[in-house]
DNA sequence: CATGAATGAGCCTTCATTCAT
DNA sequence: CATGAATGAAGGCTCATTCAT
C-alpha cells in the first residue's frame, strides 16, 4: 500500500504519478520497468517516489489493485448484485460484454494485467496469498447456474471454470492479435455478434439437455 | 545457435549447462535470469559460458528450441502425419493427451514456455518473425474438420481457434493451479476422464448438428 | 556533454573528477583508460560517475573540449582577433610562443591531445564531423600572408600547411623528448631564441624573395 | 622475439600469421587488437599462437621490427652506404622519395607505425630503451652536411632535427589526409614535384648562404 | 514533504593466457 | 607442434534505494 503521503498529495500530482506508472508498466515487463522513468515522466524527484511508496513492488501492487477495481466498475450493474435474478448465460453475456468494453477503453491496463497474469514468479513475489479470483468467480456462477437448473448437472464445475478462465484470458488476444480473429470494438453490432458466437460455443458445451 | 564448442562438449557437461539454464529460466523471467547463476550451477567459469553461447539471448533461443522439439516428440505419432485419416475430435483428444503428458513430465519447460508465450516484448526481441503457431494450427484443424463434415458449418474458425488456443494455454493451469481443478497426472484414468470432459465441452460447442 | 548534475556539483568535487580524468587519460590511451580508476581517484562511487556523464565517451569529449578551450586561452590576445594588423611571421611567432607556454603549463593536456590527434580511429568514433582545424588555420594564415605580399607567391599553401602542421605537432616533442633538442621552458630567453630559430627556418623557406 | 617454433614453421603458415597480425594492428590500436582475431584469420589455433610468441607484446615487437626492416629496404641503395659521396639535399631527396614509395606500397604498415609513433605509453611498454632513431639519423646527416659545408653553420642541429622529424611524421598525413594536400602516389612526376617543393622549403631554411 | 546526489551490488560481456591432451 | 576448451580478472554500465538537506 502506498504511504499516507501519497494520498495527501494534490489530486493532480497523484494522477501524474499513476499515469506514468501505467505507461511504464504497460511498456515494459515488471523487472524491466524503471522507477526512474516513472519519476521523470511524473515530474517528481526520485526521492519523492520513495516518500509515496515503500518500493517498486508496493507501487505495482497498487497499480494492480487499481486495475482490478477499474475492471469491477464495468461490472457494477445491479446485475452482479442481483445475480439470482438473472440466468447464467445472461450473466456470462454481460461479463464478456463488460470485458470487451473494459479492454476497449483501457488498452494499457490489459497489457499490464497480461504481464502479471502470466508471470507466476511475480505473482508469488507480490502476493504470497495469491488466489485466482477469476477461477473462483466462475465456479460460483456455475454452481448457481446448476442450482437454477440451467446447466448440465454432470459437468465438472472446477474443470469448466478453468476452461472458462482460459477463454477469458484469451479475450485480450481476440482483440489484439491482429489477423482474422480480431474484433473491431467500435463496431457494436459486430461485437455483440462475436459474444453471441462465444456464448453459443459455451452454451452448447454446458447447458442442460433434456 | 550455440557455438560449435558447445556441441563438442562432453555429454555430461553439456547436460549440466542445459539443466542449469532450465532451472534458471523456469525460476526467473528472462530479464531477471542471471547467466552467472547458470554458470555457477553448471560448475563452469563464466567465461566458458561465452565460449558456448554468443550471449544470453542465444542461450534462451536454444532452450526455446529444445522445448519446442521436446513438445513435438510427444505428438510425433503417425496421427499427426496422417491427419486426414482421423476425426477432428480424435486429433484434439490426442493433442490434449500429449499436452498433459508433456506437462507432467516437463513441469519446468511449461514454466519457461508460459514465460515466453505471454511476453510479446520478449518474443519480438528474440524472433522478429514470430508467428502464433498454435492459433494457425487450430485453424487448420478446424478447416479440415469442416471439410470432413464433422463440424457445424456456421462456426467462425478464427474465433474458435482463439478460444481453443485460450483453453490450450490453460492446460498448464489445470495441472498446476492447486485446488479443485487440479489433475493428478499419475492417475491415467482420471486424466482420460478429464480430457473426455474437455472434449465433451468443446464437442458440444462446435460439432455438426442434424 | 556532462549531465546537469555534474555542473551542480560542489566546485571542489567537480575539480577532483576532472583532475582524476586528466591523470587517467594522460597516462593511458582511451581504450585502456578505466573509469573505475577515475572514480577511485576522484573519491566517488562508480555509480556516481554515471550520474555526471552518460558514458566514457561523454567524459572524454568533455575533457577534449576543456583542452581546446584551455589552449585557446593562451592565444586569446587581440592579435588573433586583429590578424590583419600583424605580419604572418609575427603571428606565427605568437602561435609558437603560446604553444610552448601552454605545453609548459599543461604537460598532461599535451599528452592527451597527442593521444587523440594521432588516433584517427578514435576521432571518428567520437566526432563524425572531425576536421583538421590546425591544417585549416595554417592555410588561412598562409593565404593572408600571400595577400599581404609577405610570402613567396609560388608556394603550395596546402603542402606548406601540412609541413607547418607537422612541425606544430612536434612542439611537444621538442619540449619533452629529452636530450639535446629539449628546451628549458623556464629559460624565457632561451625559449625566445628557439622560436626565433624555428621562425628563421620557416621564414627562409617561404618568405617572398626579391 | 618470437620463439624458435615460429621460425620452424612452414613459410606459408608463418606468412599467414604475419599477414593476419598486420591486418589486425592496422585496423585497431594496440589495446583493441585481438589476438583471437589474428589466430582466426591466420587459421591457427589460439593455443598455437602462444607456441610462436610469448604474448601479444612479443608479436607486436616483431611486427614493429618487420616494419622497420621493410622501411630500410627502401633505403638500401648504395647511397646510404656511401653517404659521403652525396650531398645532404640529395640524400634528403632520396629519403623522402623512398618514404613515399614505402608509404605507397605498404599502406597498412604506415597505419601501424603511426599507431605506435604516437603512443608513448605503448612505446615505453614495448621498449624501455626506446630511442628516437629518426631524430638521431637526421642529426647525423645534418652534422655531415655541416662538415661538407653545405649547411648554414649557425643552425641548431638538434632543433632542426626535431623539425625535420616533425615534417617526416607528417608524410603520412600528406598522403592520406584527403583534400588539397594529398598526393597521388601513382603520379610519379607530381610526386617528384612535391618532394622538390618540400626540399625547397627546407633548403631555403638551412642551406649555407654566401 | 521535496529534492537529487550518492551508493554499491550486480549484470553482461571481453579477452589474454594457460594447460591438458 | 597442434589444439581448443577453460579460466578469471576486469571493464563499462544500470538501477533500486538511501539519506542529508
Amino acid at each position: 500500500m502506498p504511504k499516507e503521503t501519497f494520498f495527501n498529495l494534490p489530486e493532480q500530482k497523484r494522477a501524474r504519478v499513476i499515469e506514468a506508472a501505467l505507461d511504464e508498466f504497460a511498456a515494459y515487463p515488471y523487472h524491466k520497468a524503471r522507477i526512474t522513468a516513472i519519476a521523470d515522466q511524473a515530474g517528481i524527484a526520485k526521492g519523492s517516489f520513495y516518500q509515496y511508496f515503500a518500493d517498486k513492488k508496493d507501487l505495482f501492487k497498487y497499480i494492480a489493485d487499481l486495475i482490478v477495481n477499474k475492471k469491477l466498475e464495468y461490472l457494477n450493474h445491479d446485475m452482479m448484485l442481483n445475480k439470482d435474478k438473472y440466468g447464467f448465460f445472461e450473466l456470462l453475456h454481460e461479463l464478456y460484454l463488460s470485458g470487451f468494453r473494459f479492454a476497449k477503453e483501457n488498452p494499457r491496463l490489459i497489457d499490464i494485467a497480461n504481464n502479471l497474469l502470466n508471470n507466476k514468479e511475480l505473482q508469488r513475489e507480490l502476493w504470497n496469498d495469491y488466489e485466482d479470483q477469476s477461477f473462483d468467480y466462475f465456479q460460483l456462477l456455475l454452481k448457481e447456474g446448476l442450482a437454477k437448473g440451467e446447466l448440465d448437472p454432470t459437468i465438472d464445475t472446477a474443470l469448466v471454470s478453468r476452461l472458462l478462465t482460459g477463454i477469458n484470458y484469451s479475450l485480450g488476444d481476440i482483440l489484439y492479435k491482429g489477423k482474422d480473429g480480431k474484433i473491431d470494438l467500435d463496431d457494436e453490432s459486430g461485437l455483440i455478434e462475436t459474444i453471441d458466437k462465444m456464448l453459443a460455443f459455451i452454451k452448447n458445451g454446458i447447458k442442460k439437455r433434456e
